[in-house]
DNA sequence: CAGCATCCCAGCTGATACTG
DNA sequence: CAGTATCAGCTGGGATGCTG
């Protein structure tokens, strides 16, 4: 594949095509799903309910920093967009268990590439602008 | 694989162990790189660079909606990281070209696998919010 | 336990104007 | 062409207090 073939490739993520619109505005998929997902707490909160359901509580303790009111306002953002589910169970006191949809499930398999690359590199990145800081 | 060992797995990504913290707070590496790379642009801007080398205005053509400040601000960030490199050609009028580091296009590969994801299935998000809304 | 309502502020971001 | 500088606004997100 050459550096064109593959420019070509990439080209729909970036903007629609003219005539492609789908909604009156032109929205670039990647933009439109970051609108989504790319909040600060997303992506976090996705990777945490990958493995199994997680309670509301229990989830909160596992995401260092959040607060409740942003979980809980993550949690309907997420399941507004199909990626969680949210089951209530009506015992006393109330359980509510969060999981991923398939969906959900699909696109925590590149957040998780996303934080294999951070866990990897995130050094590297420190450094980089240790150096950088250092010589401006 | 099981799930308590993909759990143990994963358990890196999402904080620090006790005791194992390298800057006094504690972060997980994926949140210390979505705190560089989240923001509204950086992505992208990888994205678009990830090709060939572009210079500041092609860029910006490039990229809908960015305003010139925040193409700086973003170039300057991701230099500063170590995700891009700026090279200046003392031509008059000046030409500046963008390109990708070696971290840089080791972190496209991850962006461009959720660019994929976003291209793939942006409809069912769209349908998903009609759904819920319907619903509430 | 799992929320919702309210208040409030920091900072990200866009708009605009100017420069080498 | 490729920036820098300044101003102003919006909204993401924290703090706090209350409910079923």
């Amino acid at each position: 594949m050459n550096a064109s073939a593959k420019a070509a490739a990439v080209a729909p993520l970036l903007h629609t095509t003219p005539g492609f619109e789908t909604d009156g505005r032109d929205t670039c998929p990647i933009r439109e799903v970051l609108d989504r997902v790319g909040d600060t707490w997303s992506i976090l909160v996705i990777i945490n309910l990958q493995e199994q359901p997680v309670r509301f509580n229990a989830l909160k303790r596992s995401i260092e920093g959040i607060s409740q009111r942003m979980l809980t306002v993550t949690l309907r953002s997420l399941e507004r967009d199909g990626l969680v589910t949210r089951t209530v169970r009506p015992t006393t006191p109330p359980e509510v268990e969060y999981g991923l949809t398939e969906l959900g499930q699909s696109i925590a398999v590149p957040i998780a590439a996303l934080g294999d690359w951070a866990a990897a590199n995130r050094d590297q990145m420190r450094c980089a602008r240790g150096t950088f800081d250092a010589g401006s």
